[in-house]
DNA sequence: ACGGAAATGTAGCCCGTGCTATATTTCCAA
DNA sequence: TTGGAAATATAGCACGGGCTACATTTCCGT
């Protein structure tokens, strides 16, 4: 029952394959992620509503307390995600606008495949919530060229 | 700058739609079941392999330290996934086969679909990870009509 | 102008999921 | 057969991310 020898890389000169413990080790870090990129369009999303995004909104959008929302508002501006001042609204940051752009392209290009490939829309924007966070650079740009491709 | 007519349900007698706070909700509840069915379809895989799902073997395929792998464990016990005596392997009890089996299928499948949008399958097996635990049933239902559909 | 309602903040609890350090047990080779 | 290496277990720390309960501040209608 030796599984010692399991490859930690290839014997001869090649690049190693991508190992198991990589997929869930690069999953687990967007895991700590994906908090933050659904803080940040949505608070983008309040801001272009509303001109402010609101604790109390943004508790009621997500689900969540207002306890809960607040907490995450300061680990996101210990991340310099977003500034805000006691008792006012949060607003972004630069590196914030930029997080929620990046986010809010993914998310509809993510639904725009799903449906593209024959998800009801209600299902598709329902799991895109979760999927969007995992989408690589380059899968994306598969997603692109898939949806360009079709007409 | 008032919000509070932002609709819960919809005035008339349709159906609400599903708002926002149920996608986010969802998704979170997803996120606490992700780790149990990567550890269940890594046991199967294991077992298969080697006859026994060993603590370090879990522990180094997953790209975390033993103690982590244990505690976990600890815990797929307590769900009635697992059983596993002190310093023995672990192995799953029908309700954790069961989820492994399902999980096992919906990663293959998602595997296919990217591959088949075009996805590299480098990308896809890496992304299929995170993605895999928040396809909805009506999603695969689609995924596995559109691969059939295209020969 | 002010009093009550709404919004926001904070304290403190719970549990999950990672870690290191250390103890214990099992296994294997000499 | 036994001693050391490997595997496993456990203790304890940190932090995230959820909650309730309660304090504080802001806002608004009379
Ligand atoms: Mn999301
Ligand atoms: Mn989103
Ligand atoms: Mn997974
Ligand atoms: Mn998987």
């Amino acid at each position: 029952m030796s599984r010692d020898d399991l490859p930690p890389e290839a014997g001869d000169g090649t690049l190693p394959e991508a190992t198991d413990a990589d997929r869930f080790t690069n999953a687990r870090a967007i895991r700590s992620t994906a908090l933050f990129e659904d803080y940040t369009e949505l608070i983008a999303d309040l801001t272009e509503e509303f001109g402010e995004a609101r604790i109390t909104d943004i508790a009621r959008r997500l689900g969540v307390t207002h306890p809960t929302a607040n907490k995450a508002v300061l680990r996101l501006k210990r991340e310099g995600l977003v500034i805000s001042r006691p008792y006012r609204g949060v607003f972004l940051t630069e590196a914030g606008a930029a997080m929620a752009r990046q986010v809010k392209a993914r998310h509809r290009l993510v639904v725009r495949l799903l449906i593209a490939v024959g998800v009801p829309p209600e299902a598709a924007e329902m799991d895109a919530e979760g999927i969007e966070h995992y989408v690589s650079e380059t899968t994306l740009k598969a997603f692109e060229t898939y949806l360009d491709g079709r007409q």
